[in-house]
Parts: structure tokens; sequence; C-alpha cells
DNA sequence: CAGATGTCAGCCGCACTGATATGA
DNA sequence: CTCATATCAGTGGGGCTGACATCT
């Protein structure tokens, strides 16, 4: 039962993230992973475009569109006319939205858990802070 | 341009899964990411069932059919019944699926380079580390 | 006018489900 | 007959592209 795992950190990567996706129900969170990165990142910056949302979840101007109907149709998020510049939305989270989403992390704890079950508590703290320093790195902004 | 990360690692593997998987283009890979995360293990384990490999990759059998087809008919593996159960099929890697591995993996790490340049030697070896261990954990086999 | 932002419509790869065939 | 393994057909959600509207 080794694995003498010679791939390469990406590859490591794609399959713990697909480990991570199907643990991750809907039913677990009460919203889907999707949702649950897109409150929190709106908690982290309150005053965030659609732009800047869809660059920081990479994802598609289109699919951030369906995402931001679906959270404002729950009632957990809003989007407003930035008075600065009309063309733009700010998007902001709603009571509601919190609530949402602190079950979702209390939810996603668990979860954390069973997958990173192998790491101990310094482990994953190290795992932690190695992913969200390599996220802050535009990763990609090297040719500008 | 921080970002105060308050969210826990599940969304933020879940991001960088996101920038891996738009850096690693086949154009720059040569093969899919699939296809490279699936010759990988192929090359760890000469004597995989194609059942080990939907619960390795975490994909399920549909897609793995899929996936094995388009590799063979690449060229790049192999399916031989196995002689001690004729329902199983053993996969194996192709010399030719072995030199296209290599040269993915040899575009795979200037992609790592690219989307772990906040991270340093020491630091993308101890985050492959933790990601190895990880997954070595079945990680879903909590409850037998 | 050009450029930025957001929205919408369409295509396509892909994951999941259910049914089928073969063999243990 | 049962169970396991692999395959195929059908369905649905998600990502990407191109066109359009609005505003700077």
């Amino acid at each position: 039962m080794e694995a003498t795992n010679a791939s390469g950190s990406i590859v490591l990567l794609t399959r713990l993230a697909r480990v991570v996706y199907r643990a991750s129900t809907e039913e677990l969170l009460g919203i889907r992973l999707k949702e649950l990165a897109t409150l929190a990142y709106l908690r982290d910056h309150e005053d965030a475009s659609q732009q800047a949302l869809t660059q920081a979840l990479m994802v598609d101007a289109n699919s951030c569109v369906l995402l931001l109907n679906e959270l404002e149709a729950s009632g957990f998020a809003e989007r407003r006319r930035d008075p600065d510049d009309r063309r733009r939305h700010i998007v902001a989270l709603t009571p509601t939205g919190r609530q949402a989403l602190e079950r979702a992390e209390r939810a996603q704890e668990s979860i954390e858990d069973d997958v990173l079950a192998a790491l101990d508590a310094d482990e994953r703290a190290a795992l932690r802070t190695l992913l969200s320093r390599a996220l802050e790195a535009p990763a990609g902004t090297s040719q500008p």
C-alpha cells in the first residue's frame, strides 16, 4: 500500500484537489464549494468588483456572473453599482451570506480533518501557509 | 496587494489547483494534465488495474475508460487481460508513453516554477512532501 | 472614438448515472 | 445465481468563446 509518488507537485496537487472536491458535497457544506470560496473571498475583500473575483477565484467572467446570480437569488451576496465607476459592480456579503459561510466553514474543518488525516496539526498549518503564500503571487504575471 | 487569506486549506487548495490547471495547457505539456497524471501513476504502478486507476486518480470508471481509450489510441498505454482474473485489465505504460511522460514532466517543472514562484526550493520540497503524504492516506477510508 | 466592465448565447469537454456484457 | 470488472449511452453542470450593452 506504498506509493513512491515520484510525481511533481502539480500532479499531486491536482489529485488532492479531486479528493477534496469529492468530499466537499453540498450536503455537508450547505452550499457548493465554489460558493464557499466566493463567500470567503467576499468576507476578506468587502469592496471586490466582479473582475477581482474572476481573477482571484480563477473562474471566467461568465461563470462568475452565473455564480453571483445564484448567490444573489439565495440572498447571500449583493451587487451594487460602484458610484465612482458606474460600469463596475461592487459585490458584498450579506448577513445571511455570512451565516451560510460560517456554517460551511465548520463543515469544511471536519472535511479537512478527514482529507488531511495523515498530517498532524503542525503539518496542516505548514501546508496552509505554503498554499496561502503561493496564491499571493499573481502566478502568471511573470511576463507583463 | 495583500490578501489576508483567512480561508481554510480546502479553499486555498482549490484555488491553487485552478491556477495550476489553467497554466497546464496541452500546448505546453504535449498531453493533457489528466493524461500526465495517469502516465505518471502507471510508471509508479506497472501492474495497475483500471479500478486501481479510478481510485488513485479520483476519476469515475467511465472517465477512466475514455481516458485509456485516448492513451491507447495515442500509443502511450496498453490494456492487457490479467491472466489471473480475466475480468481485469492490466494497464501498462509503453515506451512511447514514457517518452511523452518525460517530455510533459519537463514542461511541468517549468510551470511549477511559475506557479510556485513565491516559494523557494526548500518550501516547494516541503509542499511536495506534504501533498504526497496527504495522498497516501486513502482519505475516505475512515469508516470501512 | 477606443477601452473597460458586465451580461448573454452557444459549444464542448467532462463527471455522474443506469444499463449491458463478460468472467469469477 | 451472485458479484466484480469494464464498457457504453444518456444526462447535467461547468468552462470557454464571441457578440452585445453600458459606461468612462
